[in-house]
DNA sequence: GAAAATGGCAACCATATGATTGCGTATTGC
DNA sequence: GCAATACGCAATCATATGGTTGCCATTTTC
């Protein structure tokens, strides 16, 4: 028998997407997903924004759990982190294998004339 | 030697990620990826907002190709499209893998003191 | 053919979002 | 110590977003 494992809450990964709905913060991610932490300086130096715009996105990700900064000296260091994206696949994950799942696809808009 | 495949152009995945960015759209999304094509009331019937909001949120599914949908009569039915949640997830796995590449998780914030 | 069902269109509204500018403060380099 | 660097805070702005309401048109149903 399988012990009682605790489900541990779905927590809706909306949030997650709704960061990561941006070209400037996917950008900022793939960049900071080698694993190397950076400052705001490196991470607005080739961007066609301001300083204060890409600490805006910086700060989105951090609300949504996908990069974690410090403050060093006089800098911010932001870090990737990779819990929320795991949670993000994992739904597509979800999604996909129900579309995958049975005769799914051969459901799509073969439901006969009736309403539905 | 391999065929001159041609890039399947990137096509940034930020508006598919923008468009999964809301509970409700990822609500609608969860429930058509069944597979089976639903029409705007049935999917509006168990939703505590107007057939409105709803109908807007499954056009901006659409507008990410996330559904599609045909009229049918008097009705409008949408459906699950795969595609894009492939994308979506193909990114996501990019990033992963990048982060899971060689020594990435060593360096956070292990720079040293100077600037970076 | 009249009523019900389905949904498109448009106006409207409040708030969120993406970006800028200006300025103040702390840290570092020389 | 002073200038340069790095950043935070706040105001401001235009536009996008999420939602509502009202009304009209088309299909179905009986």
């Amino acid at each position: 028998m399988s012990s009682p494992e605790r489900q541990v809450r779905p927590a809706d990964p909306a949030p997650i997407f709704a960061a990561l709905g941006d070209r400037t913060r996917l950008s900022l991610l793939t960049r900071l997903s080698d694993g190397r932490a950076r400052s705001i300086s490196t991470l607005s130096a080739d961007a066609r924004m301001t300083r204060q715009a890409v600490t805006k996105h910086l700060r989105v990700l951090e609300s949504a759990g996908l990069v974690s900064s410090i403050r060093v000296g006089r800098e911010s260091r932001f870090a990737y982190r990779p819990e929320p994206v795991i949670e993000a696949r994992s739904y597509l994950d979800r999604v996909s294998a129900q579309w995958d799942d049975a005769l799914g696809r051969l459901r799509t808009f073969v439901e006969g004339p009736g309403p539905i």
